[in-house]
DNA sequence: CTTACACTGAACCATATGGTTCAGTGTATG
DNA sequence: CATACACTGAACCATATGGTTCAGTGTAAG
């Protein structure tokens, strides 16, 4: 788990293109749990669960603890501040990219806002 | 490219888990870029980029358009504000999950600071 | 017209991913 | 002790990914 940036970056991004470990987090952010419980609740088998674990874990996004035969799963250390630093500064990146190109921009937000304003072009 | 919600998160977090492509997207907000030119940049086969350039046009990330024999791309309508909203939440979440945990929001931070320095590049 | 150039598509390859089953191992519990 | 239960690991499978080469197609330029 010792990676330099782009690499975390990868392997975070990684992990939450998957909706099933998206939601294993949430859950994790509700409460603890073990990996049979999160199993049940995404309806697969403890084998598939321990591999999304796994994933998380790798990414640094959630910590294991085995206690007796269960294997307790909490929110990791990692708080994805690297990742929302990058997006933020894409974001920042296309606005300064499109502040350059008003009526671009403009024709743009009408299309993602889908709000039947007429366009002029 | 129309997707529900879990599905676009799907793609743009898949889509952002490549560093080529992150890199692409970087250079997109500085210049719109022919398919060669990025196939130059990042030292890989036209065919390699384009396979590229789909998958982020896809996430719609990228948009494209055919001009003579060159194919120009450019940053996409798609500015990552569900990504990011995403993200906040996780790390609201995240936060408010460990202040309820003093003692283990310390060791925590600890440990993070700690791999951040051995870390470091 | 000829040539060069940018792309496109198909085919291929190695590896990764997301899942399964099955056969253990180790730990509670009656 | 016996049994059930939680996990673990290996093996397998289908599909996806990230790259390549090679053989076109279409357009620009000489």
């Amino acid at each position: 788990m010792v990676q330099c940036m782009t690499a975390r970056l990868d392997a975070s991004f990684a992990a939450l293109s998957d909706a099933t470990r998206r939601g294993v987090l949430e859950q994790l952010g509700r409460a603890d749990s073990s990996i049979s419980d999160l199993a049940g609740k995404f309806r697969m088998t403890l084998t598939g669960m321990k591999k999304h674990i796994g994933v998380l874990e790798e990414a640094g996004l959630v910590a294991t603890e085995k206690v007796g035969r269960v294997r307790l799963c909490r929110l990791g250390p990692r708080r994805l501040a690297e990742e929302t630093a990058w997006l933020e500064a894409y974001r920042r990146h296309w606005a300064a990219r499109f502040d350059a190109l008003d009526s671009v921009i403009e024709d743009l937000q009408q299309k993602e806002k889908a709000h039947g304003r007429k366009r002029q072009k």
